[in-house]
DNA sequence: CTGAAAGCGCTTACAG
DNA sequence: CTGAAAGCGCTTACAG
């Protein structure tokens, strides 16, 4: 069944029946409805692929996700589409696995989507370097900043990792915790002018929570980086309990290591918080439902997702300048730290 | 930048660029070279819009997933994905919402991408027996049953829910408990000839044990019909405790709402698995997690997937009859249940 | 308001 | 082994 179908079965010619398909307003009434009775009673639904390779103008707004497990992610995606319809465009979602790269992904959707504009829901800030100026079309970072990346056809939104991050560890310090551990992803040694991913960000917020305090920190001994996960978090908890068993307190820098890292405390006769504290980092769903409740920093999914869309929106109309916003983040103080 | 383009560029035709880029093995290693290089100069890739609107026999899989949060889905996709890799096919991935439709999302992608097979994880039969005779190519259903449908291109693989959730019911009964709540989907009565969805059938398995056993089970009294989320299952644990609080024990449908269960009964003062005891459903990661750690039924998330793989492989080599198997469950026992 | 025709970027018989 | 050409199913100026 195609458009030629249709054309025959309802006496009119493809061009025709694609401007009715397409709501094109010039087409007579009696045109448009009997091509459309024809499309209702045969089901017809035009071949996209023929469709994109010719059409410019489309009303989709493309969104890259990285990490279709990511439920951070999957909360701002969820709020992002509802934003993108209620502007009367839609969205083509496409997950990406986090290896994935995600430039790569946009340069090809704009070639066979032509979409108006890109979101893209978590990137890496190296993939960006490498290529993205191939993508044309207005794009909008949420969750990570690209500021720095100086494209001025990408915004951003994001959370301040570094404000979060210290955050989230000032509250164990102020709790008078001392003796602290911090579970990350890959980090090395932090750089001021290399503060490139987000671990290193919130590992820097960390060092600067510490230091305003008089606090010491050896990144190397009170730092344990692994994988995103709850695992990662369950070997991260017990990496530095190993290491140092008089801990007190430890920083996950994302819920679901966190709640790997209280299965672990757990599982080494310890009781969150009697024994050890656990801050977390994001404020996902998850996080409020473990035993006991998790503090956490709250990332705002919905802010981020609504001027994301806006700032995109915007972009689209008349071409601006790009735009950095960082949005504010909420201390969720849960059940899991205690005062020593 | 298109195959034209390449074309001029290397000095050959576009059919020969074309046999280039597809791997046929009638062009002279000259002439592969040549354009070879001149691609990767370029990083010239194909639009695939053009690509698939005119070529047929793609190496393409089609996975549709139901629900991008379903946590058991994500486990079987990342089984599924590798195992169409190791048989030289390339995935290609749609993640749909629990409400969209999978047959429709199943025709389009015929028309559209002309792939190999489509693997469906999860599905609605209502979805399939509407329109499913429209898609032609061999087709496999993962983790829920499909032999009633009747299509001869539709094989299917998955857990026996009604021996699945017996067994999951019988766990407490035979721990000794005998006032029993159970959460889960929209059931409404099991009739013996409907057993279309999930809840229903787990429902039926719930009934089953009972009977055997000789413990009195009224559907209305002892069930709360909730979403899969673990907002559902906070809900309906706490539905069922309201309405009876002499409620020893608790068995919800999947996991996730056994995690929503089990704050919920914590919130209401009580403990698991000294007060209430609690099972799940399906055995994903985050249910050994929890503290406690979950009684749960879990579903062989990595031989569903292997098997429906292999299942469509076969399919797609010969066209054989389809198969419908089950594969086995293993009950959990975690430390969420305790006898009385 | 409608039709005829060109063209989007590829693939694929068909010749040679 | 390679090229020229038809065609996949649409959209979109261009006439009328």
């Amino acid at each position: 069944m195609t458009i030629k179908d249709i054309a025959r079965r309802s006496g009119y010619a493809v061009g025709t029946v694609s401007r009715v398909l397409n709501g094109h307003p010039d087409v007579s009434d009696e045109a448009r409805e009997r091509i459309l009775a024809v499309v209702r009673e045969t089901g017809f639904q035009p071949n996209g692929n023929a469709r994109h390779l010719k059409q410019r103008g489309s009303r989709d707004i493309a969104v890259i996700v990285k990490g279709a497990g990511n439920l951070l992610f999957a909360r701002i995606l969820e709020e992002t589409q509802a934003r993108i319809k209620a502007a009367d465009k839609t969205a083509a979602v496409y997950y990406l696995d986090e290896e994935d790269n995600e430039v790569e992904q946009a340069i090809r959707v704009t070639r066979e989507l032509k979409p108006l504009g890109i979101v893209f829901l978590g990137g890496n800030k190296g993939n960006f370097l490498g290529a993205f100026d191939q993508v044309k079309c207005p794009c909008v970072l949420v969750s990570t900043r690209g500021d720095e990346l100086g494209f001025p056809n990408l915004s951003s939104v994001s959370t301040d990792d570094v404000t979060g991050s210290e955050r989230a560890m000032g509250f164990l310090l102020d709790a008078g915790h001392r003796r602290v551990g911090v579970i990350g992803g890959e980090s090395a040694v932090v750089s001021p002018e290399l503060q490139c991913n987000t671990s290193q960000l919130r590992l820097a917020g960390c060092m600067q929570a510490c230091t305003r305090r008089g606090v010491p920190f050896d990144p190397v001994r009170q730092t344990a980086q692994v994988r995103y996960s709850m695992e990662g978090g369950y070997q991260g908890a017990n990496e530095l309990l190993d290491q140092d068993p008089e801990i007190t307190a430890l920083f996950a820098m994302a819920d679901v290591m966190a709640i790997g890292a209280l299965r672990a405390i757990r599982d080494r006769g310890l009781r969150v918080p009697e024994d050890v504290s656990l801050v977390g980092y994001d404020g996902i769903e998850q996080g409020s439902y473990t035993v006991p409740r998790l503090a956490t920093i709250r990332q705002g999914a919905d802010r981020l997702a609504r001027r994301g869309v806006e700032i995109l929106l915007n972009q689209i109309e008349g071409p601006a300048a790009a735009v950095h916003e960082i949005v504010p983040f909420q201390l969720v103080e849960g059940e899991s730290v205690r005062s020593i």
